[in-house]
DNA sequence: CGACTCTCCTGCTGGC
DNA sequence: TGCCAGCAGGAGAGTC
């Protein structure tokens, strides 16, 4: 399930292997998953695909990626559950959950970007400008790699509901999902059932803290391959191997050793240290 | 308006 | 061994 590491990941892949490429052809074998902004109704699904363009740069806000041709065009990539893009050297064996198919080429080579996403809760949107990119970014909220102690308070100081909740609102802090808000909560020793107006200067300081270093280790680590993530090249993380508290309820805290308890916070299954994350 | 609930979708798991 | 109910969850729409 990408998140914020697994997306940047993603985009340090796409970074090196398909920007300066143009493409040749966009397909698109289930148009259900793509949307078109406001006002592009009218435009063909290749072309708002980019077709015919040369792609610039891969982008990332929160959990979302975006790639951006020459001429301002963007494609915004959500990933859902279970959306990859995938890279191959040519569009041989199609999955049947392969949704769109980028045929790209360079001066000497040829390559495929494939978006795949069995579950289907991704998808794509086209824009076509930069600007239109920009104005549904700033619906989210700041990007959780370098959230500040004074961001954060910013953003959850005035709301009323469970720090968990308010970790996993994408129009709060962009990038952190069930995964790495369960992680951030146990490194800062915060209940996952605190409420945000409860939070104290000490907290922010070491929510924010957390939230930084947990996300960032585990872009060190390629993030998490929890059942199928892998890179665009075929990379999968290795960050689960290091999970505090994800995926391992009933099992001994790292810290101090008591079994983690695990419970529904925000309609999510949640895993937390009842010793370490005692309600204040 | 803000917080909460529901819905979309299908692969995988576990129980019988 | 095979079948099927139940679970997983990001994002947006709907409800209170």
């Amino acid at each position: 399930m990408p998140e914020l590491p697994e997306a940047e990941t993603i985009r340090r892949a796409l970074a090196r292997s398909i920007v300066g490429m143009r493409v040749v052809r966009a397909v698109v074998r289930r148009t259900d998953i793509v949307t078109l902004a406001e006002g592009e109704r009218r435009v063909r699904l290749p072309v708002a695909l980019l077709e015919g363009e040369t792609i610039e740069n891969v982008l990332r806000h929160g959990k979302q990626l975006a790639v951006v041709s020459q001429s301002g065009r963007v494609v915004r990539i959500c990933l859902g559950m279970t959306g990859s893009l995938i890279i191959q050297d040519h569009a041989t064996s199609l999955d049947r959950h392969d949704h769109v198919v980028w045929a790209l080429k360079a001066r000497d080579q040829k390559a495929c970007l494939v978006f795949r996403d069995p579950r289907r809760f991704g998808g794509l949107t086209c824009f076509p400008s930069r600007s239109d990119l920009n104005d549904a970014w700033r619906a989210l909220g700041p990007d959780a790699r370098t959230i500040s102690t004074g961001q954060l308070h910013l953003v959850l100081s005035e709301r009323r509901m469970p720090i968990k909740a308010a970790l996993l609102n994408q129009r709060l802090i962009a990038g952190v999902g069930n995964i790495y808000a369960d992680e951030s909560l146990h490194l800062s020793g915060l209940n996952p059932g605190i409420m945000t107006n409860d939070l104290q200067r000490e907290h922010f300081v070491k929510l924010a803290r957390a939230i930084r270093m947990v996300l960032a280790s585990a872009i060190g680590h390629h993030g998490s391959t929890i059942r199928s993530f892998s890179d665009p090249a075929g990379i999968k993380g290795n960050y689960q191997d290091r999970h505090r508290v994800y995926g391992r309820a009933g099992l001994p805290c790292r810290r101090c050793g008591s079994p983690l308890l695990q419970d529904m916070v925000a309609q999510r299954t949640t895993v937390y240290c009842g010793e370490c994350q005692a309600m204040p």
